[in-house]
DNA sequence: CCGTCTTTGTGCACGCGTTCACAAAGACAT
DNA sequence: ATGTCTTTGTGAACGCGTGCACAAAGACGG
């Protein structure tokens, strides 16, 4: 979870760790930036700082892909990220749509992040109709009436949704009876979807809220400590003067 | 997480799980839609199914903040929420600062959750001059020349980050120098921080990276069980014929 | 060809998180 | 008051993820 996590405790694939995957992408930004300043090799403590990881655990999680670095010297930038994009299915690029095109889903249109890393944004899809043919980043949005000839003919597997909670769950299922498989929900809702469709969510009210929990938690201590801990043990909890 | 993570070990609160903590939001949304619906009490089932986690997972997570329920009957839906509210620290409201207000950023700031729970958007901060006193969401712009003095004067402790990857560093530092200790960062940028600050990150095209590799996986098995296994055990990824 | 030095790849131990399964607690009817 | 029935709260087992620490591998210089 950036994030709220949603996905079953799934066979692993060929024995890739869950949590090795999910960090892939960060290593593969950070060697791309590499790439571009032409560096040929990189030792495992220079990337890891770069992604701002452990360096035991980047070799451990390249150990699951295969022996591809070169002991005394590194591993080799080029060459590593063809490994990585493969292993995350980059290679090819995969048509996407993203439904419901208000704030958030003109953001999404208009982040460059997709395009540049195998991702192409197949159509922006919108209930409202005053929407359609309007483009929003270059792309005029479609009528949802349109929702289920648009992901067959592109071969559409993956699906946005960043329309109101309240849509959320219908077009969800519209989308998963088009054939879409995975989903990626900004939407702050739980969907509901049938075993063999994976569902990420992203929330930003609840990333908020874990920061809000630990500034209190943080406030709370510098207060006590102030104090001289003389509260018990507190079991209320800390209460800021205005 | 949506999100990636980037939380030091931490030391625990007072005995709250990270992973506890990272779920209450989600049982907050869900307890107040009941709440909403002036449903008086919830079982754990329920609440469970509504907040999409396992029923037993919810119960232990609730023994951590104490014992709220009443076997034989279930949870006070009211008093439920007000224990999680005031364990996040929403009771009180937290002023937040967004710089960068580009696509993203406008979103964010028209953002309903925002406002709804607990936190107000302080000021909106963007170094493009011309933006300087066009209002977004209802909200005049303000030049990233302001950013020191809005954050002493609302005395902010929570900003969010949604400037391009290569601004987002500085504008870090700086909001930590004016006294942010947590940030919510959605440049697509490892972002380093002193002790004592919390950064939670949320990046987009990781969530559909991570998509992607699963979505290859299906259409790799799928392939696989389609031609009776036929490979000696993949040493190449499988690769789909276009 | 050999010794040294760097860096990988991994065995191992530890701790966190999840889940099962059940005893304890209470509501409610009789 | 007593028994039944529901639902909580948690002890215990298990599995995953993390990080240490080191042996094996190879580059590189002489």
């Amino acid at each position: 979870m950036a994030t709220g996590r949603n996905h079953r405790p799934a066979t692993r694939s060929r024995g890739i760790p869950e949590a090795t995957v999910a960090r892939l992408p960060l290593y593969l930004r950070a060697l791309t930036a590499l790439s571009e300043r032409s560096v040929p090799t990189v030792s495992s403590e220079e990337l890891a700082v770069a992604a701002g990881v452990n360096s035991a655990k980047l070799r451990k999680d390249f150990s699951y892909l295969g022996s591809y670095g070169t002991r005394g010297v590194g591993y080799d930038v080029e060459y590593l990220v063809y490994q990585i994009s493969r292993e995350l299915g980059l290679t090819q690029d995969w048509p996407v749509v993203i439904v419901g095109i208000g704030n958030l889903g003109a953001a999404l249109a208009n982040y460059g992040g997709f395009a540049s890393r195998g991702f192409r944004v197949a159509a922006l899809i919108d209930a409202d109709p005053e929407m359609a043919g309007k483009p929003v980043a270059g792309i005029p949005v479609q009528h949802a009436d349109q929702l289920e000839k648009i992901i067959s003919d592109n071969g559409v597997s993956i699906g946005v949704i960043s329309t109101p909670a309240g849509a959320a769950q219908q077009v969800c299922e519209r989308l998963i009876a088009a054939g879409v498989t995975s989903i990626l929900n900004f939407a702050p809702t739980v969907l509901s979807v049938p075993d063999g469709v994976d569902v990420r969510k992203v929330d930003l009210s609840i990333e908020l809220q874990i920061l809000a929990f630990h500034e209190q938690r943080k406030a709370g201590e510098e207060a006590e400590a102030a104090a001289g801990r003389k509260g018990p043990d507190g079991d209320m909890p800390a209460v800021m003067p205005a």
